[in-house]
DNA sequence: GTCTATACAGTGATAGAC
DNA sequence: GTCTATCACTGTATAGAC
């Protein structure tokens, strides 16, 4: 945010414009008035508007991650009644309950603007975080091995991960007015939890899906 | 396809387009030179581009959801046993299932551009097919009431119905190498029946969420 | 009403001087 | 590294022909 070289200052310029204005609406020329940059530097340090929406991304997505792998670290320590919820809610709460008011505003419009500038961004987020998302599906495979009757499989359990993710993502594009993101975090939490315990638990009421 | 009014001949020109490049990467001049119209049509018939986005994803749309509430008359009269699986199903097949590879190729990238091109395009959608979530709201509160111990909180119903659409709007987005459709639909129709069960089910087994 | 031709301000990008 | 000048192209608007 104070950084003095052009560099930061063009992405913190352009991270407070793209919260209040979106990627699209957002201009080049806006960004370098705020940065107090020339609108070639934008080209010179970061090779093209894409380019540089993805650098916000990063900065922003990685410290993210980097917040959920360290509540993972605690998480997995955790007795094993709850331990499943405590590594859901590593996964969930900081992206819906991190920060101020801003953060929340900037992750909502980051993510409500997932799509917007390439059409491999999706893809290129999914293989930049995917060890994160490794690691917990070791540790939700771990937790649910130690609580239930036999090893979740690999596929199902990637696939239900996927099923969290796209629900967090679609919560994390929620206004301010839809509803209260402590209460939507600990619901998706819980609704994880039940599912991942269900259909994994015991094998004898919970057919296993037909492998096509 | 092939209708022959200019309004028509716009949508369809548009609609693939989009198809193959996205929103933002389809200009108003390739679409009106495939339509083979002029320019300024598209602001006479439609407004402007943001518009006409609105009305691809609304024709688009329709279709869509006419085919969810058809699928659901269906489910509705199944007996109890299968019956919450079913209502599920008519949720999430016609998105993920629906047409040939054009047509989820189609879903896939409308979905992927969902923010693309305004801010409130999320809510635009949401508030046009709120029937829709009520009617699906309703048929499984009245599947899981039916079949369980007590009436579902109405609150929490909404937001699991939410996490459901978010997992399956993220599951639309999967490249066409990124899984069997087929499987995935189930295993998210699985994962969505087993956490509606788990949670509104046996009352003395799951906890309500504390209400913040 | 429907369509065409034309113009306009603003965009992302780039070559080349400093 | 930075800046100016300039490019092709964008969405949009409108005057006027059919």
């Amino acid at each position: 945010m104070t950084d003095t070289n052009t560099s930061s200052k063009i992405l913190d310029a352009a991270e407070t414009l793209f919260a209040n204005q979106g990627f699209h609406a957002t201009t080049l020329r806006q960004i370098t008035r705020t940065a107090g940059v020339n609108l070639a530097a934008v080209h010179y340090h970061l090779g093209s508007k894409q380019a540089l929406v993805h650098a916000v991304f990063e900065r922003y997505l990685d410290d993210l991650n980097r917040q959920r792998l360290r509540q993972l670290e605690n998480a997995v320590t955790e007795a094993s009644g709850r331990r499943l919820e405590r590594i859901l809610e590593a996964l969930v709460e900081p992206a819906l309950l991190l920060g101020g008011q801003d953060d929340r505003n900037f992750a909502r419009l980051l993510v409500r603007a997932f799509a917007e500038n390439d059409r491999d961004l999706h893809r290129f987020v999914r293989d930049r975080y995917s060890h994160v998302m490794k690691r917990f599906a070791a540790a939700i495979s771990e937790a649910l091995e130690q609580a239930g009757e036999k090893k979740p499989d690999d596929a199902e359990l990637r696939r239900q991960l996927d099923f969290i993710v796209g629900a967090l993502t679609y919560a994390m594009t929620y206004d301010a007015g839809d509803g209260n993101p402590t209460q939507v975090a600990a619901s998706l939490v819980r609704f994880a939890a039940t599912a991942l315990r269900g259909t994994h638990g015991s094998p004898a009421l919970t057919p296993e899906p037909a492998e096509a």
